[in-house]
DNA sequence: ATCTTTGTTAACCACTTGGTTAAACCATGT
DNA sequence: ACATGGTTTAACCAAGTGGTTAACAAAGAT
């Protein structure tokens, strides 16, 4: 019975610490508000966590590696790139529609703490570029996109898929839209983001 | 002379606050840092500004109205589609490559409080889309873009020129590049980011 | 010259912060 | 029954936090 409690309390910890620092960030957070959230003595986060950073921590690895597996479906798949940008494009938006939070949670935090990725990147299961380059250089050999540096489609394909969550605020004002029609714009991008890609990358 | 003092002062705090706000964020700024940083008495800081959250709202705006005039050129200046999207894509990056705290800023403090950007839409010149939703909808007509809605297209184009600068980390641990090398590539993104986007809507 | 207004400072304040501690709790093995 | 060990709690703490105050300095007005 004890175990079962203990998981239960490090769970309770992590699920408030996620909900808490997700919205409000390292800086925002406050220990106490999360041990309410959990239910429990703010002591239990630190015997659990032993401080504020490691606890966070934990937190943006967990979120981060959540993220990770959908920007490796478009870096190591073996699918064709057009195929790639339309699975991507219409995963990405349904995946994150349930996490809003996460992209800004992670794009904040690092801009506050940029060598915080170092730690990340050597973990397996990181993205990385390389098959992708390979990817794109044949492609375009073969004459079947135009040519363009796999970097730059990356970064294309990211902003397209990526920024509409994280400025969500900004666009919504500029573009006159409650949050209901947002949620159509959004819905509608799940494949007009990969036609608009396509569009641009494809040899006729 | 004290009208000349008093000027400074004023400025050197707002230089201040706009350098420690800009990098930490609400939360994460210190009063004692930014009078540190303005080399003056905390006290002053309330002097001229009564409060924290008023210092910020001055950096905030200050921010903003340096912002809002890049998008208003995409939005009601006279130009055509085409011509807008090059000359505001290679403007943007050049400008926001000289304040590169800025769009992130704005971004994380919109999320942090969504309800601010409401007082910040009756002050004029905040960036509007209706003129442009004519001008998308008279050249699709025009037959010289494709089809598309202009909340999508301004979308779009949102995306490519502001995510590269607010994801900058997380693009460069991807892209496994240093920061010259991220350099050359917003270098590049000047022109190549507009012909991405043409490419996609003309018709040809 | 003196009074008044404005700018500036050091010292202070109440309150919150992350973190600690010592004692209590409680399921378990003996 | 009792010792054991991890779990949980209330109370506590030092170090900040944003903000205030009262006295002082400097310049303009009278």
């Amino acid at each position: 019975m004890r175990k079962a409690k203990d998981k239960n309390t490090e769970e309770q910890i992590l699920s408030a610490a996620k909900s808490i620092f997700q919205s409000k960030g390292m800086d925002g957070a406050r220990m106490q508000e999360i041990a309410d959230k959990a239910g429990i003595n703010k002591a239990m986060l630190h015997y659990y966590y032993r401080s504020k950073q490691l606890l966070f921590e934990a937190v943006f690895k967990n979120a981060f590696s959540l993220l990770a597996p959908q920007l490796n479906a478009i870096l190591n798949d073996n699918s064709s790139i057009e195929e790639k940008v339309r699975s991507f494009t219409s995963n990405y938006i349904t995946f994150i529609s349930k996490h809003p939070y996460l992209p800004n949670f992670i794009i904040q935090e690092l801009n506050r703490n940029p060598d915080f990725i170092l730690k990340m990147k050597d973990t397996n299961g990181f993205p990385n570029i390389e098959k992708f380059k390979q990817q794109v250089a044949i492609e375009i050999e073969k004459g079947l996109i135009k040519p363009i540096t796999a970097e730059q489609l990356l970064i294309n394909i990211m902003a397209l898929n990526i920024f509409p969550f994280v400025a969500k605020p900004l666009i919504m004002a500029f573009t006159n839209t409650d949050a209901m029609a947002y949620k159509k714009i959004m819905d509608s991008r799940k494949t007009e983001v990969a036609d608009f890609i396509i569009n641009s990358i494809k040899n006729n």
